[in-house]
DNA sequence: CGTTAGATTGAGGGGATTCAAAATTGGTGG
DNA sequence: CCACCAATTTTGAATCCCCTCAATCTAACG
């Protein structure tokens, strides 16, 4: 949808379909940032007149766009948008800020447990299926996003099933047997 | 300063010293998430009415406490301000999309040469002397920002010596010898 | 001078990565 | 329907990096 660096001309609220937020670093690493689902905006982000990170669709993906420029001046007359605004940046600073956490001190299962209930929570917040639960996204994504190789994301997999945590019916479809478990394991909060 | 999951009241704006802005697990291990200086402001985010995270001075710190509350309504009837506010969450939100980015991709002595290139980026930027680069903070907090543990902070230190690209003068104040390597260790973009 | 907190250094073990191969899945055309 | 192929996933073995545990060192302070 838009690439890290370029110019800026609008960003997108997504009608339908997942985006990646990512960054790149020269020698291929790729670090997926967040994860984003219909309703959400992405491509907000910029430094001086460039996307600040690169947007990309995981699945066929429908989104609105819009022109920033036109956007910042329509917020500037009306402050119940600015909040909202400021709502959802603060939202998203809260989930970057627990990723952060994921990131830096759990241990790969944890890491993948913790990414599950994360979905679920997600899904089942928008009135998604989660049974089984449908990701839409490879462990190669996966993995980009959790700091993991894909080869490490598989082995959590096979972990949490022989755990009895999960069940695969196919490698992008799974069943929660234990949810309260798999919260547990990933340390998501409460 | 303030505690995760203790009722906000205020935010506050910082005048003098450095926050740490992190949150811990049950069993003790510690992210931090966002380190603070002059004229930042830390304690705004919150989940339902409590702290999201948990705002730990590491140093000395004098602060303006800030009534949510009323700050919510004062901005409301000031765009520009809401203009300010939403370009201030808009900055974090790309730092800590780049923290991820470090979390997840770089190795260790990685992480630290990133990390102390964003640190004299940042003392430059405000008039901080830099030759020589005192740190005002710890191996652990620096272990607990970048996903380390102390040991390996300071192994990172060592080879960086070793490569004679800082020298040590004191553990807490260093001299950056070659800045431009320093900034090619840590994958700083351009 | 002894104490204490923080930093460094060393040895050993473990978890994640890397490289490689096998298995599974999905799509296509015979 | 099945054979075939490419892409993805899983599994295995070896390696490497970071963590853990422990000892030593340094600096600040009473």
């Amino acid at each position: 949808m838009f690439r890290e660096g370029d110019s800026m001309g609008s960003f997108f609220k997504i009608t339908q379909g997942i985006v990646a937020v990512s960054r790149t670093l020269e020698d291929g690493r790729r670090q997926i940032v967040a994860l984003r689902a219909p309703g959400d905006c992405v491509g907000y982000l910029e430094t001086d007149g460039n996307y600040a990170f690169q947007g990309e669709a995981l699945t066929d993906v429908e989104a609105c766009a819009f022109d920033r420029r036109k956007f910042d001046v329509f917020v500037q007359h009306h402050p119940d948008l600015a909040a909202a605004l400021a709502d959802t940046l603060s939202g998203a600073l809260k989930q970057t800020g627990q990723n952060m956490l994921v990131m830096g001190q759990l241990k790969s299962t944890e890491r993948v447990a913790n990414f599950l209930s994360e979905i679920v929570a997600l899904y089942r917040q928008r009135r998604v299926p989660t049974r089984p639960l449908t990701l839409h996204i490879t462990r190669s994504e996966i993995g980009d996003y959790l700091g993991l190789t894909i080869e490490t994301v598989s082995r959590s997999f096979g972990k949490l099933k022989k755990r009895n945590v999960i069940a695969l019916i196919e490698s992008d479809s799974i069943i929660i047997l234990d949810d309260k478990r798999l919260a547990e394991i990933g340390k998501v909060a409460r």
